[in-house]
DNA sequence: GTTAATGCAAACGTTTTGCACGGAA
DNA sequence: TTCCGTGCAAAACGTTTGCATTAAC
């Protein structure tokens, strides 16, 4: 686990224990798994990695500790209305992300100036922006040279 | 109808008729439904318009038309993983939006340069861009009022 | 007359919920 | 000992599908 994993983890359960909820072997599982990927892992992701270390762990447990996080503001979630969604625990913050459409990777680019562009369309729009998506989608270049292989 | 609305209508229907799509009166209200929308309507709305000129209309036809026009670019989705989606028939390329989380209005700001931000993340990624998408949430003037006059 | 679209109901995939049991504090 | 978390199954939700009927061309 790097350096960077092991303090959101601390952070995690910092607030978890100060908001008095039970740190639990399959919860502690969880967010350990979420730390540790930096690769926006799904709930069925998530799943399939706890129940390696607690072979009896249920969706719902896992479900209910990644909303616990959400309702935190300790996670961010990737809502995908198509597909499973995605969550980011590492960087737990509105921030652009590329999404490769063919084998479903997800990359944090580096990006700046996101949070001036909200304010401009708050001072535009009258709205009070509270927060913000930025998503872009293409393929990786792993994904192309196997597509360019193949001659699709 | 306003001007822009009646050509993204006639653009629409010529190339159904060019692919050999039948026009039903059904399809046809779905179609003035969407250009005729500036807020983005879900497929809810959208039946719930059409049901008055149609009322024996069924909420798989305007799922079928909707996905047809989507399929044939000329409807853009906006994909919501927690609600239904919405739809854009006027402007149906990626462009920014301004969601208030309140009430569900969905704007269209003026903002520039968000093609030169998918170039710039395509070099710096590797990826090949296909498209992109951005949302802000926040709250709408109306409903800060409406918020503001109750004191919450 | 052909063939595609409609409308109904059933299926779908993901997420949420209710509840009895088990375990963290 | 308390009561929160777990695990199971059922429900919820928007969306998609299969199929017989209807209607556009």
């Amino acid at each position: 686990m790097d350096r960077h994993a092991q303090e959101r983890l601390q952070q995690m359960l910092e607030k978890l224990k100060r908001r008095r909820f039970r740190i639990t072997p399959q919860r502690l599982a969880v967010l350990e798994i979420l730390v540790e990927s930096d690769f926006h892992p799904s709930v069925e992701t998530i799943f399939a990695q706890v129940r390696k270390r607690f072979p009896t762990t249920s969706l719902a447990t896992v479900y209910k500790t990644v909303g616990l996080l959400k309702e935190m503001h300790e996670v961010l979630e990737l809502g995908f209305h198509d597909a499973g969604n995605r969550y980011d625990a590492r960087k737990p913050f509105p921030h652009p992300h590329v999404i490769c459409t063919s084998c479903g990777r997800i990359r944090d680019p580096e990006l700046s100036g996101l949070q001036e562009l909200a304010e401009e369309m708050g001072r535009k729009t009258g709205f009070t922006i509270v927060t913000h998506r930025l998503d872009f989608y293409g393929v990786c270049p792993e994904c192309r040279e196997k597509t360019d292989a193949r001659g699709d």
